[in-house]
DNA sequence: TTTT
DNA sequence: TTTT
């Protein structure tokens, strides 16, 4: 009886940062930026552009497609849930970050070769790969 | 060339907090839980049930609605943007809260009569004030 | 790169008819109603309130899930996808249907006790049970 | 109480047939195509990729934007609701014909100059209006 | 064929 | 701070 859920298509703000848990299962993180264009107000306010940072995270198979194919300046289409992690500052004060837990990822960025970093081409590969989902999970994270 | 967009279902936690700017553009905000189902990974570690909270923020009519119509206890469906917003705290250090403003909602408890608190009944108005979205908002406020 | 997401929020037409193949797979079908309101454009016409159906089709645990909790008159979320179906009509003409091919489902008509149909009360395996997502599916089905 | 929600991204088919109804309301048509990846299932069986034909409706300023700047082979991000029209056939068989009416539009393929056919590079002013929502619809129209 |  |  309920539902969370997110959609975003912007561009990736850093090359995304990938670490593996003792477990082996990936975690990517990357900014995303989303930008509200400008407009002008019924009676002439002018309301500048607006860009909103997300914070991504991806697991295990669609961390490892990121790690592979997602890049700085990259459009990409994210889905996913809206996460709110805690933590205690250095004055032990709880602080929030609010996280977007992606769960399907397409990427709109046309590549002449859409290939590993390193590789070569290969676009056929990396096509199928490049939109994963997180559906096939099945490992001991808690999430 | 960007989407920033989040759909929610799930239950009002207090009542909206409703106020009016000078302008007389109406604000409401209040919480909105969304609820994960606990479940049973592969391995047979149990991952417990888990409660998402959003601040969610509208304006206008649709803000008008939410006095007039939302409730603690509510299920609403809520469809949106994610947005922060920057603060400074009592030390000057800036912090940053989530918000998300809604551009439309609909109303899923049902009710004998979905009426105005304090009134009689007036079904047939209320129902169709329920779920104004936020399309017709032109006024002053700079989004 | 490529996108096709259906959300609807609508009332149950029909009990379900729900079939199984000789896979044991479980395929389940109901039309589902979403309303648009009756409203008054700038000019003074009126624009009566339309209903469209949806013909919902659910697969495998989801399919289970409809036979056992959903029931004509209920409000659903549906998550899911559009496909065109072809057969060919009594003149060998090819005619077209149109189907929404749900992968997630949210039962939002609040029962006091959500349970299969002739039971007792099982309250808790009901809920529990009431919105398996398609995401676990791993048959001989060709989707 | 109702959601009727779209997204595709997809592959314009054809240029946008965009005609003017009396009142001046512009109306632009054209198929998008969204195609599911081939993949592999658990027992081995292959399930080849598969596109699906969307028939797209937009009106208004959407329209416009259309006829300016959408054309055969773009990719782009459609929101709209799931419409079923009818009409009678030669043999006065009534049949159906299920379209997207969209409300909002972002074009997903980057041009060097996205700009009006036969015209010079206005990168801005395209950009700009190369989103323009349904939201500002006002007139005499139905719907 | 649902619902408000 | 909601709900199941």
């Amino acid at each position: 009886m309920s539902l969370n859920k997110v959609q975003l298509i912007g561009n990736v703000g850093k090359d995304p940062d990938v670490r593996y848990l003792d477990s082996g299962v990936a975690v990517a993180t990357f900014p995303l930026a989303t930008t509200d264009r400008a407009y002008t107000l019924a009676n002439g306010t002018q309301v500048p552009e607006r860009t909103e940072w997300h914070n991504i995270v991806l697991w295990r198979g669609l961390a490892e497609t990121a790690e592979k194919y997602v890049r700085k300046g990259d459009k990409l289409y994210i889905e996913g849930k809206i996460r709110t992690r805690s933590y205690d500052d250095q004055n032990g004060i709880k602080r929030y970050v609010v996280e977007i837990f992606g769960d399907n990822m397409e990427m709109l960025t046309p590549r002449a070769v859409q290939q590993p970093a390193g590789q070569v081409q290969q676009p056929a590969a990396a096509s199928q790969t490049a939109s994963v989902s997180a559906e096939s999970a099945s490992d001991d994270l808690p999430f």
